[in-house]
DNA sequence: GATGAATGAGCATTCATTCAT
DNA sequence: AATGAATGAATGCTCATTCAT
């Protein structure tokens, strides 16, 4: 298996960091493998071409993120407990890696169509985690029972995004984390009953 | 003032017509010329370089946008009512111009940082009035005195955009301004006290 | 029409230069461009791509190869007069142009598929001709009544390519005009009653 | 001595199928290795460069081409017979290997210039053969005394070749070997007193 | 003011060859 | 002898911008 294999990894943690010092337009496939501190050629011995590098680092990312947020999820049964989770870690996890932050908010949005719909596949992961936890909330009677879940799902990762892509803009100048109880309060407040 | 002649204004629009049809990244120089009915080096006469015609369409654009949301709320005194006239508008307006919805949400956010860097701050004036929403709210003890007012904005922002995108996402499949009465209580329940 | 503007006969006088002095696969658009005194881009406004610099190259050449033998055997209404004719001027014109030479009995002919399939359609224009004249032999009974057509042009082409081809291959280093008779003699023979 | 390892034989016919099915220009030299059953590196235990195999190719089959036409030949003394069966076992031999004519015929004509001129060295085995036979049609009085030998071996072997490379341009649709008596007739005549 | 022909910088990808195992 | 992962040089084409007319 390529994923398996060490320089599958380090290409594409190479790439994170390239696209997120260079920026999505400069970050050319000989800057990723010298990064990489491999060969412009090795990069096709484990991915079919430039575009299949940015999907499978977002693939590789997001999948970590969400299985990150579900390990700590687990053990919280309350829909209110486990937004709070949702929202601290991913608060946290963009904290704690100051080039994907850059890469996942700003860079990779310039991709073009046909990217942005494999991300988009991705995200669906994401979204689908969201969802859990609203329609739990709402069969335990805490969110209102007349929650429309998919316009509350948007309005959830509308929310926790745009408060992402503003800290990101702001070239990360003050802690995000600190920010989570607040937001989790608000987004609380509009679910519930 | 250039604003003012008549090429300007049949050059943005044009840009608006081939970004929408053709997408960011296949929207060349050339082609808007030939839309707008002019050669390739008149636009040089309007614009400085291409982002200057990306960047003056969405000032453009989005201050028709804000004057108009103003001119709809004139009267209302109320902060709830204010924001369901602004979610109203907003949702209305994209829904009317099918062509420049794709552009905001989608195509123009491929755009390098730079450029939307300068978008964000064509933003501000949109903001802003949802700032004043927000402040009024407060003030009159509607929103919950504690409101941090920052956070809050960027709820209202990053909800109503994500639906928005969403929706442009789907092919505007469904009827967008249908959605409005919702997403406003949603909004309100989180901003009340 | 492209094919009347200057241009575009510079740009293919100077393939021919820059094919026969580099080789086929050294002869980079970049190279033609600075031979041809335009800049690369310049290239595409007059071709749609390297490909269709060598088809165009050799449409213009062959045609007036064809249309050159044609006139100088205007006149001639005997098919010995009108193969002689066409000998010598296929001798002729080639010895005339060195670097022609070169491109179409070497370089073109390391083309890849594509161009060698358009390069046959361009060459069918000649066989015709090989065609007209043996036809002509026959109905005037100067040819044998029996001749497969086909095959006689087989010969006819064939003998005439690999002589210029021999020669090309030895440097040019002999009159091949000088031979034009003997070739013309042996071909007449195997044609006659 | 490393032609006689099995590997070499086992290399070369590698080639021979990989070129005619892919073309010359995708016949990589992994593509080879595959075919033949090895490892690429093996590839460069048996032969110095991709250009040798190519070469290596050539000379084998030639050589066994030019045994075999030879073997066949044995007990003829006569120059006109000696032709009809240069001209028959050449389109026989072809016709019975259909990659071998597809090879020779128009993928190793696509090689650079070096390739090329290697491949008519080995080339003139063959030629040496046709001059064999023309020389003795002369001495026997056969052919005509004021034959130029050399221009006489390029009207055969020019059109033998061209006769063949038809053949296989229109994916050797009909039989070639029937047309070998019309073919010698022709060149007979011309050879001829 | 308006034109549009000309410019030229910039980059993803392939594949023959090597060499540590 | 055999392997196959790794190497890295080499190039066609696009398109924003200019400037002579």
């Amino acid at each position: 298996m390529k994923k398996d294999k060490p320089k599958y990894k380090q290409i594409i943690d190479a790439a994170v960091v390239v696209i997120a010092e260079n920026g999505y337009h400069h970050a050319q496939v000989s800057k990723i493998a010298k990064q990489a501190g491999v060969a412009d050629g090795t990069i096709y011995l484990y991915f079919k071409n430039k575009e299949d590098i940015l999907i499978s680092l977002f693939e590789e990312k997001m999948g970590q993120f969400v299985r990150s947020i579900r390990s700590r999820m687990a053990g919280k049964e309350n829909a209110v407990e486990q937004l709070e989770v949702l929202i601290e870690s991913h608060f946290y996890m963009l904290s704690e890696d100051y080039h994907l932050a850059i890469v996942t908010q700003l860079e990779l949005r310039q991709s073009n169509k046909d990217i942005r719909l494999k991300i988009n596949e991705v995200l669906k992961e994401y979204l689908l985690l969201v969802d859990e936890i609203l329609h739990n909330g709402v069969k335990k009677q805490i969110f209102s029972e007349e929650l429309d879940i998919r316009l509350a799902r948007q309005m959830v990762f509308g929310t926790i995004d745009e408060v992402v892509t503003t800290w990101v803009i702001n070239e990360q100048k003050y802690d995000i984390t600190k920010l989570a109880p607040e937001i989790h309060s608000l987004l609380v407040k509009a679910l519930s009953k």
